[in-house]
DNA sequence: GCCGCCCTATGACCGCCGTCATACAATGCG
DNA sequence: CGCATTGTATGACGGCGGTCATAGGGCGGC
């Protein structure tokens, strides 16, 4: 596997906020990125660190993850190739209002903040690029906490897994295939529950052909069954 | 009351957004934007509808709600004199993603966005304002996410009281008074619970002089018991 | 092999809180 | 004044889901 300035060029290109650069620009950004490599259940930042850096997804994936009152986690976002890490905290200086933790091995190109800064001030394209990001996670995150408000369990782990199945899902092994492999602990954080009824939900689900869990990823199998629990 | 380009122009200069601009650059504003009022429980714009314009609250009180997918409304925050609503569907064209109704009589300065687009090709400093100002609601969105996620609801008011009180609290009354009249109602949809709940909380505490409701507000009378309340 | 560890699974219990019903105070209106 | 409307208050009841306990399955280490 490369790991030189090339392959920061090549990843940089796929960013949706880089994407627009000259080749010479990016060529100026990759002399000052460094490529660092996280095994699974590795820690890239946690929360309340002050920021150092802005991080780029290579490959692999990450849970954006924050510490609840109650001393529990709960998943906020899972990021893939091609997402920045970190934005809101490198832009201002505050400190990381979350934790990331790599589900799987997973590669990242940073780029120390000061670097990062400046950029923004020679590139001004970058920062509309980097303000339709956070505009988005804005509104991604106003839905979250309109999902996770009030509403009983099973609809949530519903409408997590239509979404899930709609961002990466393929028509694979008799339904649609979802190629992320989460624990019963991961999904109870990303719903804001507790392993148990995680547990109970999915092993239901299970029985009734509804969501199977593979050793890779989950398959749904009964989408109109989870659109009316969704409802809910 | 005066409603004159003057008094929008003295509006401006109090927005963190456009404080940084030159009078000149001000008063080119101020020509381009129109004062509007709005009465005690008016909308001011409704969720999923095309963003028209960029807002910002001259005076009053604005709360920004979504409706669950179970029918009922969360308030996301409460935003009072020099907030701007509307930035994030201004910014990028998409349709609000929450409502906006003021709580009191309130006035608004208002640029359509067409102009506030404009300014913002024109006057990069002002994109360096609306991104700190999109950083800090982001942070606050996550907490809000944390608090409503997975906890009691009793630990829930707690929070929602302390915060209240460390923002806008003054020492009277025998205690801390928060001025800012919420019904039950609007309690509960500020801590994602039902009316009922709130009201047993609200009058519970009232026999126990933890925090009073009075016409104009509330007032906390026992922070220490707040503050335990809230740590569960 | 055997042991230890982690994840998954399942049952028992019970308390919080959502739902339904009712009542009362305050305000507005004819 | 009587009546309707709205917000607040309180009780009864039941279910969802959190907590605790136990057990089984997969896997690596020795």
């Amino acid at each position: 596997m490369p790991s030189g300035p090339r392959e920061v060029e090549d990843v940089l290109q796929v960013t949706p906020v880089f994407r627009k650069l000259s080749p010479g620009d990016l060529h100026t950004i990759a002399q000052a990125a460094v490529v660092r490599r996280y095994e699974k259940g590795q820690l890239i930042f946690e929360q309340e660190a002050p920021s150092d850096a802005f991080y780029t997804i290579a490959s692999g994936r990450v849970k954006i993850s924050k510490m609840l009152p109650n001393g529990k986690d709960l998943i906020l976002e899972i990021f893939g190739t091609g997402d920045p890490l970190g934005a809101v905290a490198a832009y201002d200086g505050r400190p990381f209002p979350a934790s990331a933790v790599a589900l799987e091995d997973t590669v990242c190109v940073v780029i120390p903040r000061a670097t990062f800064f400046r950029l923004l001030e020679e590139h001004p394209s970058l920062v509309r690029g980097l303000m339709l990001g956070m505009t988005i996670r804005l509104v991604e995150l106003t839905n979250r906490l309109a999902q996770l408000s009030g509403t009983r369990i099973e609809p949530r782990f519903a409408r997590l897994f239509l979404k899930l199945a709609g961002e990466m899902g393929r028509a694979e092994r008799g339904g649609t295939f979802i190629p992320l492999a989460l624990s019963r602990q991961e999904l109870a954080d990303m719903t804001g529950t507790t392993i148990e009824t995680g547990i109970r939900i999915m092993s239901r689900w299970g029985k009734e052909d509804i969501v199977r869990t593979e050793k890779d990823g989950f398959v749904v199998l009964d989408r109109p069954t989870l659109e009316t629990t969704a409802a809910e």
